[in-house]
RNA sequence: GAGCCCGUAGCUCAGCGGCAGAGCAUCUGACUUUUAAUCAGAGGGUCGAUGGUUCGAUCCCAUCCGGGCUCACCA
């Protein structure tokens, strides 16, 4: 998904698009008209995207930058204003747990509650733990060549970009406060605070009793985990705010226009909204989406462990369907498994065909989720055969290379090649990778019986004498006659036992055109395996 | 408890104001020196229920029933 490709400046048709990303940057075209009423100025457009940074970048973070971007793209054509996206790092929040993939978790362990940019980084290769999240954030964006501003939430903090909006929040405490209370439980109410010092003491983010605050000085004092008074300032890094003050006071900071979060975040959002007005901001326009859920209908998340990473994905089919999964219906909770990838391909196969069409008209084609994905710039490359029909080719032929899948993808596609359809030719092998992965282990081979064994063996011994025979109907000729020499009475039961001994199936493809494109060698050498038990054996392990 | 999502053919889902759709599965036929692939075709749905808006509702609104998720401590 190359970004930063120039989006054209095409109103008349982003006004009446329908798809999502339009109804969106609408809603954003709509503040900034509003603002544009009351005479202030605009001159770029702010969109966010914010991640904890404790524990790696996953599917969900893809999902969220990906939406985002498109949203952006979209208020391109309807906008010449510019557009920021600001993809920001928590990377101040004290570390609560030690996650389980990291060495040295005795140093961890003993950095419990500091700020994640304050605790030395277990992996030895930079300046600090959250430092290391966050340069793997960036890779992970890069790699999928998203257009972002990085923000490190320390930076922000400590170099005072929040300083007002802070200053703010202090002078305006107790209304803070009004609207946070009746959120929480009694207990937490009696020692909640918006701002979480950073203790001069100890390093850490205390979630401490506030017991005097004062905004003529910009000071807050707390009692330290031994009970003692102490007195820092809010602004300059020395406090952080509490998760949704933080997300209000930085939208009113940073001047967001639009922001999306999960479900999750749904019901605090009216308060993230008071705090943003409180903090001196107009709250952005906001979009929720939904959470993906695994097989069982549970929730993914990373701490669980369930459902699919973005590796997996990546594994088994091109990143284009994994967008396309994103781009579908964000606003329903969608079973995120392997058995909708094959599915998520053909669809992208299928939209990018359509997008193409000589009959689609431009307006159409602004809706085509593959415009959005492709950041307005669909490829050209056509696929000639669906995935679907790759993997029954692969399973059907019990394929493991190029070859001889592309011997049959030319049976349908004289004109396709390797060489010009190369995103055909990576769907082969992730067709073949899939088949491997998920069909091959399903499949149950069998021993041949002693008359099968006589007769397979005569066969290959045939098959042998062939040389380099690319006669379809002429090795077919041979399997039929072999079949009958060994008296196979009906003759459908000697091809049964080819499929099943040979492909751990009871069906396949004509044995003839198949071994033709295998090649009669490599069929003999197939067989001579097969009745060796290599396949019952690897099938049993 | 509050909020959100879902309920359409056997299964998975698309459609979201104008004669009910796809893929898979099933069945029939063609082709075949096979049971695959391919091709042709068929069956199968009071579009969760009830009211309302409309010339017209699967689609919009309301209520209800059923299923699921999220939040309620922390971010």
């Amino acid at each position: 998904m190359p970004s930063g490709a120039s989006i054209a400046l095409r109103p008349d048709l982003g006004l009446a698009a329908r798809a999502w990303p339009f109804e969106e940057a609408r809603k954003i075209l709509a503040r900034v008209e509003r603002k544009l009423a009351k005479g202030e100025k605009v001159t770029e457009v702010v969109l966010e995207t914010g991640y904890g940074p404790s524990g790696l970048p996953h599917i969900g973070t893809f999902g969220e930058v990906a939406r985002t971007t498109w949203v952006m793209h979209a208020f391109n054509t309807l906008s010449p204003i510019p557009t920021r996206l600001i993809a920001i790092s928590d990377d101040m929040d004290g570390l609560r747990r030690v996650p389980d993939n990291v060495p040295n978790k005795d140093m961890m362990t003993a950095n419990l509650g500091r700020p994640l940019t304050s605790i030395p980084d277990p992996f030895g290769t930079h300046e600090s733990f959250g430092h290391n999240m966050n340069a793997r954030l960036r890779a992970f964006l890069d790699n999928f060549n998203f257009d972002y501003d990085f923000r490190s939430a320390t930076q922000e903090y400590k170099s005072g970009v929040y300083d007002n909006a802070l200053l703010r929040v202090l002078s305006k405490y107790d209304e803070v406060m009004k609207v946070m209370l009746p959120t929480l439980g009694e207990e937490r109410q009696q020692t909640y605070s918006p701002f979480l010092p950073v203790s001069p003491r100890s390093g850490k983010v205390l979630l401490a009793k506030v017991v005097a605050h004062d905004p003529d000085r910009g000071t807050i004092t707390y009692l330290e985990e031994d009970g003692s008074e102490e007195t820092v300032p809010v602004t300059g890094g020395h406090c952080k705010l509490q998760w949704k003050p933080d997300f209000g006071m930085r939208w009113a900071a940073l001047g967001i226009d639009y922001e999306m979060y999960g479900k999750e975040h749904y019901p605090s959002a009216p308060l993230y909204n008071a705090i943003c007005k409180i903090s001196g901001g107009e709250p952005p326009e906001q979009f929720m989406f939904e959470l993906f859920l695994d097989d069982k209908g549970e929730k993914i998340s990373k701490s669980k462990g369930n459902g699919l990473t973005i590796d997996e994905w990546l594994t088994y089919a091109p990143r284009e369907s994994l967008a396309l999964f994103m781009f579908q219906k964000p606003r329903v909770a969608k079973r995120l498994t392997f058995d909708v990838i094959p599915k998520a391909v053909d669809d992208y196969i299928d939209l990018l065909e359509k997008y193409h069409a000589n009959e689609t008209s431009e307006a159409d084609r602004i809706d085509n989720p593959v415009w959005h994905i492709h950041n307005g710039n669909p490829p050209a490359e056509r696929y000639p055969v669906s995935f679907a029909l790759l993997l029954t080719l692969a399973t059907a032929s019990n394929a493991h290379n190029q070859n001889v899948m592309w011997g049959f993808i030319k049976a349908y596609a004289p004109q396709a090649s390797p060489e010009a359809n190369p995103g055909l030719a990576k769907l082969v092998d992730f067709a073949i990778r899939y088949y491997e992965d998920f069909v091959r282990p399903e499949k149950k081979f069998r021993p041949a019986t002693e008359k099968e064994h006589a007769a397979f063996l005569d066969l290959a011994a045939k098959f042998e004498a062939m040389g380099d025979a690319r006669d379809p109907k002429a090795v077919q000729d041979v399997v039929y006659e072999v079949g009958k020499a060994h008296q196979f009475e009906p003759l459908r039961d000697w091809f049964g036992a080819l499929y099943e001994v040979l492909f751990g199936q009871t069906a396949g493809p004509r044995f003839g055109s198949f071994a033709a494109l295998f090649g009669v060698k490599e069929t003999a050498v197939l067989i001579r395996r097969a009745l060796a038990g290599e396949f019952v054996a690897a099938a049993a392990e």
